[in-house]
DNA sequence: CATGAATGAGCGTTCATTCAT
DNA sequence: AATGAATGAACGCTCATTCAT
């Protein structure tokens, strides 16, 4: 009875499924949630539109697949990262911020569709969005609460903090993928710490920031 | 041609183009771009289809149309309330911050259309949200260019330094936006203002930028 | 702001509502509910789908909106008959049955539709169908309890018999709607007479039936 | 060929086939035809799509197979009760009556889908269903015409009082089909019985009548 | 014999847009 | 200027059926 339900064949469905998903963000990012019809994500995968409805249960389920499987990426990798921080609050920050840059531009089309896609869809989704949007929030207000406590950092609000830091990175995203691709992601990365590090009262030398940037860029971190 | 084209007639296509668009806000902010159809607008402007092909080109038209009226609106009152800083710098800047949350407050559904539906739309009216977006951050960039040839703020590059400024600004409203209406956006206000002056290394007392808010919001700046 | 919505264009509407009805009702006859596609029935009424779509919510309301116009069109002409009864109890049941058979004679399509195509449908619409069955079951069941009262049929249970009545006269219908069009459906009706006035322990003359039955078919009630 | 269709396997075959069948049964008298898919059958059933379609030719074969012995079935039961017959013309009917609407009792699912569902399903399955419904009559038919030539019974045309007695019955299953659970089929039995043996115009004895349907009802005649 | 992934024609429905009145 | 009936391309989606394994 279950000849066919082997570890084989699931494999084989489990990479199907993901060949849609990895078309589809390419779909997605260059029209759109909108713009883009089924057909469209069927054509680019090379699958008929009945084997689409047989690994997703409409259009919006593969987006809503497709976005929980960008988030985990993302928050995995960022996290990795994160465990590398904290020797040196300064160098610390820099090389976070640096590699998220840096990670986030080898993925453009992924954070397309994170930071403008997903933006307006529909009331319904618009939860999911906003929630992965607190989780970046949360987690850096757990970090600055804990700095503040410590008198490492000298802000005001927390949460409103963790929102104003997430928001320069997050605009800095957008302008750059609103932008044509001459420009490096990274270039923008020692303003936008020095920022954020005034901001947050850190006091740093500019040569220790350069150094550790420079470092995270030139690193393999994946 | 020139008959019946008089002044009163073009005052009263002026004015029921007007309708139509302060109409069409309120349902585009309650129901997104695409959530909204043409006969959703007409039916709660009270008008026929065919008015509104008279006066639109088609749905996009419409949408252009309104979001030219809104920015030049908050623009204007932008430009309004600048007019009043430099001064003194550090509450200066206090004013104009807030002065721009208590003037979004008042206008959610605008702020609406302009920070969620108008994101991730479509390919071609990308190009025009990003140079709205581009304004506000250029405006700021000769704001701190003129500044930081002053010394009176510490920034590394003139441009990056105004996309996070905007960015801080652009990730508290769009909070505020998805959040139920309990909170006030005014009281994001200190931590916003203190987050972005330390960021640009000015010096200021932590009294007079209380003082500085606390008088903006109570004025009719309107 | 409304001479669009004159009595002649209101007229025109209800015209071609009906139109849509009665080319429906052919093609509903013809192939079954679940047998008709929109299109089929567009193409037939020489219209679009958009058109279609503008009279009807969807292609049930078509189906609830024909059925309805069928049964009120069977009530009316059935009760306009029974007016003419009672006089004589066997000879005006004779009447109104053979007036019966011989008005849904000239509306065969229509037969089809309420007494083929409304079965099994789907258990929403069921509850409608079986409504409209009790409808004539119900007149039949008041019908005999006030000749039971004035002891002048003799039965058991007035509802049920009201419903074995119904049903003699439903499956004489369904099997005539079932062959070809060769036999007339009122060659039935002296037959189908004796059998329910016998049953109802009506004492009656043959050729006094006859007569009315006679009388009937050849008198134009509408 | 023949290496291991043997026996053995034939009836392994026959059995999976019946389980499917009687797995149908239930499904099409809950959802109807156009509401069951093949999906939900082989769902309810435990095999897969390719099993379903090994043992049936497609989904209408299903169904004509399944409503095939159905029909067989009520057949063989109707037969075996009709043999008990003749002796007393007016007992003879009462039990056979009561004996009928006693086994539509107890197989509720399968009247559903002979009566309701299998109606107005396609012009092509029309004709088998009226074939059934023919065989029902035709049987009566052939008895009424015998006891007419013995001048037992007193009607007039002897096919078309076949429809009507065949279609007193018919009412009755369909209306109880398509109320709730909380009548009983049997208590139609006693005013249904009188009905028919008056419109026949047999001499019957009340008391003899409730007595033959008691016995009926009481009795396995499974 | 059994499986279930794959197919795609065809469905009901939407809605921006047009144009005769 | 204003109306709204009419259009039809295009959409998301279903499901009976096939066939390689």
């Amino acid at each position: 009875m279950a000849y066919k339900t082997s570890k084989e064949t699931q494999e084989k469905k489990d990479a199907k499924k993901r060949h849609i998903i990895s078309t589809a963000i390419k779909v997605f990012a260059a029209n759109g949630y909108h713009g883009t019809t089924v057909k469209d994500v069927v054509d680019e995968a090379e699958i008929s539109v009945g084997t689409f409805y047989f690994y997703f249960k409409n259009k919006e389920d593969l987006f809503q697949t497709l976005y929980d499987v960008v988030t985990d990426e993302i928050y995995e990798s960022l996290f990795n990262s994160l465990k590398k921080i904290n020797v040196e609050i300064d160098t610390g920050f820099s090389k976070a911020i640096a590699f998220f840059l840096k990670a986030t531009e080898s993925h453009r089309p992924l954070a397309k569709i994170m930071l403008i896609d997903a933006v307006g869809l529909n009331p319904q989704f618009e939860a999911k969005r906003a929630e992965v949007t607190n989780k970046f929030i949360n987690i850096t207000a757990g970090h600055f609460k804990e700095l503040k406590q410590n008198s490492m950092i000298k802000i005001a609000d927390v949460e409103v903090s963790a929102m104003a830091f997430i928001g320069t990175i997050n605009m800095i995203l957008v302008e750059w993928l609103q932008s044509d691709n001459s420009k490096r992601l990274t270039d923008f990365a020692y303003t936008l710490i020095v920022y954020n590090l005034q901001a947050l009262g850190i006091i740093f030398n500019e040569e220790n920031i350069r150094k550790a940037i420079f470092e995270t860029l030139n690193t393999d971190l994946c």
